[in-house]
This record gives C-alpha cells, sequence and structure tokens, in this order.
DNA sequence: AAGTGGTCTAGACCACGTC
DNA sequence: ACGTGGTCTAGACCACTTT
C-alpha cells in the first residue's frame, strides 16, 4: 500500500527502508549473502521487480554487493577492495601500495564543545582518542587524531589496536557491530607544528594536507571525527569528478 | 540483436552508447529535450523499458537530466547547479557564494613533454594557456593556470574570457561545442611561491591547497589540464565520501 | 485532456557460478 | 541441473506539467 500524495514514496523506497532496518538490526550481517530476491519478494509481497530496484539502490550505495550468479551479500569493510573506499591517497608513481597502520596512543577525555557538536553527543561526555600513523613503503604519510564516541567504543584499547593488522573501519566492524557507511571530509592546506613535522620526519612549517573526516552509520549518525595530516611529496589526494 | 557471448554488453548499454553518438553528432544540444522514451523506443526497435535504462545511466552520469511531467534534457554547463559539480569549494563559515572569475592573461605556446602527455596531442602542438584568479566575495582565494589544446580552442582571447560573465565551462560549451563530462583532480599541499603569494595577497610561503584536474569530454578525450591554488583560511575542498 | 517521466507487475529468457 | 542475479518485454496505472 503506498502513502497519499504529500509525503510520496515509491513502494521500493519503502522496501529499502525495511530492509536497511534488517540490516541495522542485524539479521544480515557483513559479509553475508541475503535473501534472493524471489525470497524478499514474496517476504515483502511485492514483485521481484521492485525487490530488484530497492537493491540496485542499496547496491549503488554501497550497502550491498551484487554478485551474479553467487547472490548478493551486505557490504564488509573486510572486503580489501573497501580500503580506498575512504582513503584516496595514491602514490605519484609506482603501483597502489597497503599501507601499514601505527597505532601510537588512545586515551579517555571528555568531549569538548565541538567534538561534542560533530559527534552529536553532549559536552562532557567521554569520548576515546586515538592517534596513529600511516606508512606506506616503510615511509610516514599520515598521522591521524581520530575522535570516537566512549559510549560506543567502550572497551577499546591500543593492545587491541595494535593487535588488529587490517583496517580499522574492518576492527570497528567486527568488534563494536559499526558500519561506516559514508563519510565527509573537507580539506585544507596547513604547516606542519612541531610535533607532526617530527612524527613524519619533516621540517617544521612543511605544508600538509589537513583532511577532516566526518564518519557516518547508519541513519547519519555521526560515530568518527579525524584529523588526518598528511605528507604530500610522493603521494596525492585522488578525486574523481563525475 | 546481441552481440555473443565474449565481448557481450546488453541492449541498453548499446542504445545508451547510440545516445551518446547523437549527443556527440550535436543532433541533440545541451538545454534541449530530447525525444520522449517511447520515441526513442520506436527509433531504436526495443521497449520502452530498455531505452528507460539506458537514460537511466545517462542520467547518473550526468549527460542528462530527467524532468518529471516535462521531459528528458541534455546537461548543460548553463545549468547553475553544473557550477559546484566541479567547484568543491566551500566558506568555512556563511553561505555559498558564487565566485567571480578574473580572467588576467592569455597566450599561445607549444606543448611540453607533460602537456602533450596529459593533452593527448604531439609536442609541439599549440596549446593556449589561460591564468585567471577567483574571487569570493571580493576576496581572492584561487589562482588557476589552465592549459587548452590549441586546435580546440581556436580564437579563444583573453576579451572573450573577460566578457563572459558565467563559468568557464559554459563559455566552452557555448563558443566551442566543448561539453566537459567528467575530471580528476589530484590534490597535494604546496608552498606559495612569490607570484602566487602577490595575486593571492598572502604570504610567500603560505600552505596552499594545489588542486591538478584533468577534464575529459566524450569518449574520455582530455581536453583541459589546470592547476589551481587555493588558498584555505576560510574555505575548505569539500569532497562527500559515499 | 494530453503528454511526459515514474512505478509496478508478470513472465520469459540469458549469463554466471556451483553442485 | 539448478539457483542466483541480469536483461528484455508488454502493459497497466500513477504523478507531474502544460495546454
Amino acid at each position: 500500500m503506498i502513502q497519499e500524495s504529500p509525503t510520496f514514496s515509491p513502494l521500493y523506497r519503502q522496501i529499502k527502508g525495511l530492509m536497511i532496518q534488517a540490516l541495522e538490526a542485524g539479521e544480515w550481517l557483513p559479509g553475508q549473502m541475503i535473501p534472493s530476491e524471489q525470497e524478499l519478494a514474496a517476504r515483502f509481497s511485492v514483485s521481484q521487480g521492485t525487490v530488484r530496484k530497492a537493491v540496485d539502490e542499496m547496491a549503488a550505495d554501497n550497502l550491498l554487493v551484487r554478485k551474479q550468479g553467487k547472490g548478493t551479500f551486505v557490504a564488509s569493510h573486510h572486503d580489501p577492495r573497501a580500503l580506498f573506499r575512504f582513503l584516496r591517497l595514491v602514490p605519484v608513481d609506482g603501483d597502489i601500495v597497503h599501507p601499514e597502520s601505527v597505532p601510537l596512543e588512545c586515551w579517555r577525555a571528555k568531549a569538548g564543545q565541538e567534538a561534542s557538536r560533530i559527534l552529536a553527543i553532549k559536552p562532557g561526555d567521554p569520548i576515546i582518542i586515538v592517534r596513529r600513523l600511516l606508512r606506506f613503503a616503510k615511509k610516514p604519510v599520515v598521522i591521524d587524531e581520530i575522535y570516537l564516541p566512549g559510549e560506543i567504543f567502550q572497551g577499546l584499547t591500543l593492545e587491541m589496536l595494535q593487535s588488529w593488522n587490517s583496517s580499522l573501519y574492518s576492527l570497528f566492524e567486527t568488534r563494536f557491530g559499526l558500519r561506516m557507511i559514508r563519510a565527509q571530509e573537507r580539506i585544507r592546506a596547513v604547516a606542519a607544528d612541531r610535533s607532526v613535522a617530527e612524527a613524519l620526519k619533516v621540517p617544521e612549517g612543511k605544508p600538509l594536507l589537513s583532511v577532516e573526516r566526518v564518519t557516518y552509520t547508519y541513519g547519519d549518525k555521526p560515530v568518527e571525527w579525524r584529523r588526518g595530516l598528511y605528507l604530500t611529496d610522493e603521494h596525492y589526494y585522488l578525486n574523481e569528478l563525475n
């Protein structure tokens, strides 16, 4: 049954909403195969074509991955292809290398004005701050400072970060059931201060890319705020405009 | 008729190819309405649903714009909404303001090693170089150096640029029949040299965003190479990651 | 009222992967 | 051989815009 005109939403979008609910509720987990289009059509009492449109949109949103002949799967940050969805850093010459993540520090704090606004929590609420380095081919290239809402990331420790040898988001996914859906990056150019210069082994005042990222999970809920400083001597930030 | 398996391409994609040919050939011009889905279906001897899928993809590619109840139109850079498709610069606070473009210089040269490689022309082929400033609310924020293949842009002059009060790409579209389809940007952080510092009224050595853009028209043909230096004191480069 | 794109359905068949 | 997603068709009806 379709609603009346003012808030008109087509059937396939309502189906999409129901399927996102199923994802949020953990009915289908990352990496798992979801029911076939026929089964979903029966479950929601619509035609297979309508389910198809819903799944099409969700695949376009990177929530699902279709594999012809096999089935449709819940997108996962364990998928190696998912890594460069959020990390747009590419070497000037030479092949793409997977970066090595080096967690440096991890401590508790209380949310200040800015953190609380961005993470949609109350000032004074607990947050966790992580500092880590990214190395490409042994060379330090990125230094990140990551702010996480403490309530969601209870139990996160430096040891946990250090013993995890895959991407941060894949850790968040398995340990905290958190799936990063989309992000927004604000980029500017800044000069390296003393501590950053030291970490990246460059002179103080060196121009760096400042990349501030807010990452959202289902329902446009912000769950991560990070600021990365990128050394762009041998890498650049690549952006495709379509 | 669908081809055999190894190079299998579905019907709707073949239709899409034919429609792109029609666009390239200038059969349908920017801003104009294309034939209805029924007419196209008859023209290509396929069902309306197949045309629909072709048009869907072309709309997703920003080649066409659908308007319910009115028709489907060829995308145009005259559309004010098209401006910020390629310009991702947003003020830190305050509303989005349309920038003012100030052409500074325009001269002829011969393509060097790098320009010829990027623009897919021969070294020594004529190119046109444009320098221009972008001002937001009277303040200089971006200085661009733009390299164009001379053969395509014959007759481009500084006066022409200065008398045009809309976006560069809308000028290219109307004066040279050239439609910019997609672009790729490589971003790094650099220090302002003397001449740039002067143009942007900042001290020498100021960290700036260096944005190198290669822009393509139909058939992935590169037709513009530009390097912009962005002052990011009161603006940032915004990127949505989906 | 007429024309456009947008949705929904039902059914047939194709391509791909697995058993 | 079977199950999955992918394509194609034909037709009905809805929503939006213009005449």
